[in-house]
DNA sequence: CAGTGAGCGAGCTTCCGCTTGACTT
């Protein structure tokens, strides 16, 4: 039977979509890209104008074979892929792949591009009427990224493993993203914690709850942050605090208001769900799928704050039947995306409908109830009125020569925040304070404070971090995270990225010998190009040589120059065998001790960190101390998949089993 | 959340950006 094909990059997206065309339409996936460049060699022609060598890797093969029977069979093909750069590529590749356009005179398809900007039926149906050619610019800037994403990153990254050791890997985006890591650590390291002193003044007025003032003025002069250095001179100053008289000696009100957040792109969602549920980005994206792939909420990966109008009224509607009118925004609000070179090819993260309330949709899963109800409240909020407080500030002189101040905070009217709330963000009241009220001194107290180093980088603030400069797409953040993980560059201390040795020695050799690739604006400088490709000003071809042949010609200079670093980590540990010392080395399977009597001597033993060590300690521990209760044999301390346990030292005759209490699982592998 | 059972390893690694399952290394 002849039907209309529509080809999208989601099968998820297809599903609704589908609903949408008539029944002489059937739509596929193509599940992403369908061809790429070779992954084990550099599939670029450097010296023939870059010409790219294109594969279908193995897991697309199939699709591609489904695409083409189908696109056979059709008698109308519609490319529906992402409206973006590289929507448009896979336009192209899948048009490539399947023998679009390049069939012979009189038995050419008709195909087409269409472009849906949102998934509505109305915009669906409208857009299918449109179709267009492939524009070839959009497509052309879209290789010129992936081929200088691919020239960049195999061309630094065998400098590393020759230099430091195999296995490591430098790029555009994850090695900017371990420049920060590193940077903020040696802020860190440089950070002197200065000492300071404040000094506080709980007050009453009358019976009122007593409310803290702090000391701001001595003798006229201001006191700041850094003005009181001792608890000798926190104490000089007490000493006359405690028999003065307070008066207040001023009152100032002003009203305040704020306006809701935008909807949630893929990075917001990973912030908030980090700092309120404590996730990481991956757990994020993985919850986020679930419910889109249940229809719950709109797609995850998108650097978009737009929400359609139509959707924009039912959300508006949903606040005024539910919570009333006076909590509804005068007018809708049209939320700008701020993040620089945004492609917005989808809308913001949203519930598919905002009517569905979280306690009504029947999730059986609690993580995405959690993630869900985020999602719904932030987008609820984002058409709500205002929250307005009253801000209140009283000065209240102590003695002569002392001016204390405080502060209240009181909400007038909650908005958006009756439903969107935050645990930092609270009222703070005072009691109804006049001038020369006269207030009774509860307690007065100094305190001991340090200033603080600026914090570690969490994953949410690092993808922030990536975000505003451009570097880094909604699909990749999780990743890259995961990347700078497993090449060992950093760790996961307390939800906190922390450099290893070997990301601060992969990231000075970077900087020393390549800074312009890991500049923070290099992506930026590289976008401002690809613009200039896709609007036809300039040819592909020669911006990828304005990167590359600098790059080529600093590495012919310069690789071989670079000292080889010692990455092996120096023990205190002679041999057992040969007595010479020991070294850690990284293997396939991570960090071992080894020899350096190589190859003469093979000594090995696994390298355990300080967590599983206890673990073993524990394990063999209670191996000793008993027998095993089902056969009497020696039972013995084994690792498995989850960590170190006691087992039956008869295995697999008897198969006991005992698990050490406090045993922290392995974390899984992708 | 329960479940788990070697010992190796030192030459074939790596990029970014689309998209989901297959998968035990």
């Amino acid at each position: 039977m002849a039907y209309k094909l529509v080809i999208v990059e989601s099968p998820a997206k297809g599903r609704t979509i589908e609903k949408y065309l008539g029944s002489d339409y059937r739509v596929l996936a193509s599940f992403g890209h369908v061809r790429d460049l070779p992954k084990g060699s550099m599939g670029v022609d450097t010296k023939k104008d870059y010409a790219p060598t294109y594969v279908t890797p193995p897991k697309a093969k199939k699709i591609v074979s489904t695409l083409k029977k189908a696109v056979a069979e059709a008698d109308k093909v519609f490319l529906a892929t992402d409206p973006d750069r590289e929507g448009e590529a896979i336009a192209w590749h899948v048009a490539q792949s399947v023998g679009l356009g390049g069939a012979k005179k009189g038995k050419e398809k008709e195909y087409g591009r269409v472009a849906f900007h949102s998934i509505t039926k109305e915009e669906v149906q409208n857009a299918i009427g449109k179709p267009r050619a492939i524009d070839v610019n959009l497509v052309n800037a879209q290789q010129a990224r992936r081929v200088i994403d691919r020239l960049v990153g195999y061309s630094l990254s065998p400098i590393l493993w020759k230099k430091i050791y195999k296995g490591l890997s430098a790029g555009r985006v994850q090695s900017v993203a371990v420049r920060l890591v590193v940077e903020r650590e040696r802020e860190r390291d440089a950070f002197k914690a200065e000492e300071y002193w404040t000094i506080e003044a709980d007050l009453k007025k009358g019976k009122s709850a007593p409310f803290t003032a702090i000391l701001t003025k001595v003798d006229g002069k201001a006191i700041e942050k850094l003005s009181i250095k001792s608890e000798k001179e926190a104490q000089a100053i007490i000493s006359g605090l405690e028999r003065a008289s307070y008066t207040v000696v001023d009152v100032a009100t002003k009203e305040s208001k704020r306006q809701p957040y935008a909807p949630f792109t893929t990075s917001t969602l990973q912030q908030e769900a980090s700092s309120k549920l404590g996730w990481s980005a991956r757990q994020t994206m993985q919850v986020a799928q679930r419910l889109y792939e249940a229809g719950k909420i709109t797609y995850m990966r998108t650097d978009s704050v737009f929400i359609n109008p139509a959707t924009i009224s039912a959300i508006r509607k949903y606040i005024q039947t539910t919570l009333g009118k006076e909590y509804l925004a005068s007018g809708a609000r049209i939320y700008k995306t701020k993040t620089k070179k945004a492609q917005e090819a989808h809308e913001a993260i949203r519930p598919s409908y905002p009517k569905n309330h979280p306690d009504s949709l029947g999730l059986s899963d609690a993580k995405e109830q959690k993630l869900y109800r985020l999602i719904w409240q932030r987008t609820i909020a984002s058409q709500m009125a205002d929250a307005k407080y009253l801000n209140t500030t009283a000065q209240i002189a102590a003695g002569k020569n002392y001016i204390f101040s405080a502060s209240g905070i009181k909400v007038l009217f909650a908005g958006w925040r009756k439903i969107y709330n935050n645990a930092t963000e609270g009222e703070k009241l005072l009691p109804e304070l006049q001038v020369k009220d006269i207030l009774d001194l509860v307690k007065l107290r100094h305190e001991q404070h340090f200033t603080q180093p600026p914090a570690r980088y969490s994953e949410a603030t690092l993808i922030k971090a990536l975000e505003e400069r451009g570097i880094g797409r909604p699909s990749t953040y999780a990743p890259t995270m995961a990347t700078i993980l497993d090449r060992g560059y950093v760790v996961k201390e307390a939800g906190r990225l922390k450099p290893e040795q070997v990301g601060f020695l992969v990231n000075d050799l970077l900087l020393a010998n390549f800074p312009e690739i890991i500049d923070y604006d290099f992506t930026a400088k590289i976008e401002n190009e690809l613009d200039d490709i896709a609007d036809g000003s300039r040819k592909w071809t020669e911006v990828v040589a304005n990167t590359y042949l600098p790059l080529e010609k600093q590495i012919a200079t310069k690789a071989d120059k670079i000292e080889r670093v010692k990455s092996e980590e120096e023990t205190d540990e002679k041999c057992p065998q040969c007595s010479k010392p020991i070294v850690i080395k990284r293997g396939k399977y991570g960090k071992f001790y080894a020899c350096t009597g190589f190859p003469e001597c093979r000594y090995t033993r696994p390298f355990l960190t300080e967590q599983q060590q206890k673990q073993k300690d524990k394990a063999e521990a209670v191996a000793r101390a008993k027998k095993c209760p089902e056969c009497q044999s020696l039972l013995v301390a084994r690792q498995g998949r989850f960590g170190w346990f006691v087992g039956c030292g008869s295995y697999p005759k008897c198969k006991y089993i005992e698990n050490i209490k406090g045993n922290v699982a392995k974390k899984a592998k992708a």
